[in-house]
DNA sequence: TTATTATTACAACTGAGTTGCAAATGTAGA
DNA sequence: TCTACATTTGCAACTCAGTTGTAATAATAA
């Protein structure tokens, strides 16, 4: 959806999401980076990212942001559906590479399903 | 936690809940009742509601806060889990009361999880 | 009926996310 | 390299679901 231009808050956000491998949540990028840019230029380009496929996002446990990257995904094809794990303890939102079985529901279309499982993360389970 | 009394507020809400079998959110709640009831009285006894396990409550799709009436859940064991499915045509949402497999997560403690299913639900699905 | 305590209304607040707009900046084309 | 122009940015103001403090009110037990 629309051409992304190299600036400097693409950069930036883009390098957060490749030096750590988990999500990030849109309040902890603004609170990270929000003396650099503005926050609404941290929540538009994050909305772009997710538009040309880069990042997809989904709710956290408080109903907050967050966003992950993409693989394989491209604007028009966002195939990246995956259970989501948040740790209770250390707060860490991870993607989880494996598929989820969807109940048999009669009678209904299903078009969309997010799971998101918590508990303690492999640092934080002693 | 804590004696509930019969008021007013109470009895409407639980009636709502009852002649409804779906899950009502409590912006539509207060929609509907916000002229008999100040919305922070809803807010406080659909809480109250949740701690005495009458009621559960999940995060919608838009981050809105649903509550849904539990079956078999006290104060104290909160045993109602279970996917909820969200129409995207007519917005209406249910509990499915189906279990849920979730998938293997190695060296993680699962504590909770929530599944929300999207799409067309019985009257929407053509 | 009275004392006690939970519940309520009200108004003010919180905070993640959004919107409109003018200024700044990236990029394609000359 | 320069220019034109669409895209992106910062800023300030806004939205709106949900929360908080408090004084008044109502349910319940004695
Ligand atoms: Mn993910
Ligand atoms: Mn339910
Ligand atoms: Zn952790
Ligand atoms: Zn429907």
């Amino acid at each position: 959806m629309g051409v992304i231009r190299k600036t400097k808050a693409v950069e930036v956000l883009l390098a957060a999401f490749d030096t750590k491998a988990v999500a990030l949540s849109a309040k902890a990028l603004i609170d990270q980076l929000g003396t650099t840019f503005n926050k609404t230029t941290i929540y538009r380009v994050l909305d772009k990212l997710e538009d040309d496929g880069v990042l997809h996002s989904f709710l956290g446990k408080e109903g907050l942001k967050w966003y992950a990257k993409c693989h394989g995904c491209t604007s028009t094809a966002h195939h990246d559906v995956h259970p989501h794990f948040q740790c209770l303890n250390c707060g860490k939102v991870e993607c989880l590479a494996v598929s989820v079985t969807l109940p048999k529901i009669p009678n209904r279309k299903i078009e969309v399903s997010q799971l998101l499982i918590q508990g303690k993360c492999e640092e934080c389970f002693i």
